[in-house]
This record gives C-alpha cells, sequence and structure tokens, in this order.
DNA sequence: AAGTCTACCTCGCAAGGCGATGGGAAGGAA
DNA sequence: TTCCTTCCCATCGCCTTGCGAGGTAGACTT
C-alpha cells in the first residue's frame, strides 16, 4: 500500500470508523487490520495525532473508561459536527476518485455521481 | 479539492495523460483544468518537480521542441517502464478506493475487483 | 523476575502539494 | 519604445501528514 495515497484520507477512515459506534485506539488499529486482512496496518504514529486533531476540531469526542480488570482505556465517539464533516469529506472523495478515474479511462464515465 | 488526497495520485495522473501522447508542462496544467471544468488546478510547484521526477526514474522522457513562432517548448513521453509502472500504480489505487470505500460503506459491497 | 500483550503517546524525518517568486520570449496596445 | 498580457519553464520555503522508533505503564503469564 502506498502510504502518499494515505494522506488526508485517514479521516475519513477514522470518522467512518466511529460512525458504526465508539472505539478506542488500540481496537481502531486492529478493527482496520482485520477488515482490509492484513493489507493496512494503521500506524500509532499516524493514528493518534490524527485522533488528537480530530477531537480539537470537535468533530469526535473522547472519555476514559476503566476496565473490569482496572486498565482504562480512551474511547473515542463522533460528534454531530464530526458527522456533518464526514459527509463532506465523502463528497470530496468521490469527486475526487471521479477526477483520477477520469483521467486513467479517458474513454470510460468520467462520472456523473457525487 | 482537498489537497492532501492528491498526495501520491500525481504520477497517476501524469502518466495516464501522457499515455495519450507526449505534452508539455503547460499543456498539461491547462488540460486538466479543463477535464475537471475547472475543479483542480495543477500547480506548477507540485507539476515540474513530479515531471523531474518521473524523469530521473526513467519512466518519461522530454525533449524541446521549437514552435513555428520560434518558441521553445519542453515536451513530455511516456517511457515503456513508465507503462509498466502505471500498471502497477493503478492497481494500487483501486485496491486503496476499495479499501476505502469499504470503511465508508461497511454494509455495501467491500469490493472484489482489483 | 522476566517477558508478553495491551494501550497510551511523542519525536524527528521524509515526501509531496502550495504559494510565492523569478526568468524569459512572443505579441499586441499605447 | 514602453507596457501589459499570455505562454512556458523552474525553484524555494512552508505546511501537513504518515512512518519508524522510542518511551511509559499496567495486567497477566511463565
Amino acid at each position: 500500500m502506498d502510504r502518499e495515497l494515505l494522506k488526508g484520507s485517514t479521516p475519513i477512515l477514522l470518522l467512518s470508523l466511529l460512525t458504526e459506534g465508539p472505539m478506542y485506539g488500540y481496537q481502531i488499529i486492529e478493527t482496520v487490520l482485520e477488515r482490509t486482512h492484513g493489507a493496512y496496518t494503521l500506524k500509532e504514529g499516524a493514528l493518534y495525532p490524527a485522533l488528537h486533531k480530530l477531537e480539537a476540531a470537535e468533530f469526535i469526542s473522547s472519555y476514559w473508561q476503566t476496565q473490569d480488570n482496572g486498565r482504562d482505556r480512551r474511547y473515542y465517539a463522533i460528534l454531530p459536527a464530526g458527522s456533518t464533516f464526514l459527509e463532506a469529506k465523502k463528497k470530496q472523495w468521490s469527486q475526487f476518485v471521479n477526477m483520477v478515474e477520469g483521467f486513467v479511462t479517458p474513454g470510460g464515465s468520467t462520472g456523473s455521481k457525487g
């Protein structure tokens, strides 16, 4: 997986994931790993800064939760503003994909959805 | 258009464009502008370094050509190695798109093509 | 006690796009 | 001639983002 391709798409990934419910960092990494069948390992050095940035922008919120074994985990949950932002990002995403595909397959569908 | 999304996709754009025939820098900028109906302006600060890098990697070659009016233009043409590279990049691209879409639409098609 | 797993986080680096800036030639207007 | 616009090339510093490496620490296993 080309890392450069990832740049800018991490917020979409994170926000989409959190739409399904609150998750904690380590869980996010594992989930991404599972769903991509090991193809993409979200790195901690990318995840945590991204999460913090999203929280600073008030697109997500976090709270610590203690497990039965006494360990604490920091959960992240999406906020309404985050959902709005996600929708906008999704539109940008499909426009972007359509644009690239338009060049890759000039004869094909330039795409009218989005 | 989110610039961060662009990172890493410029070589695909450039190589795809050059597959249609040799082009010069200014022409590439104009073509992208036209085809995206003004949505995406390929910046010179992104274009030329990318072109030079592609040439250094021997994926494209360049030659100066004098016009009727005496002005010189630097044309870029794709090389066989560039075509091979493009195909690999395209595969990466669709895998990447599939991955992101898999998260954006968890219930939808996780995608089996690519 | 040592090792492993979970779970958090930060730092320095590299890569790539952007805005700014600059050089220079052709062509038309004043 | 001078000025402006268009065409055409290119570089530089800045910013953002992902990555590898490193650090902290509690719980459980050996």
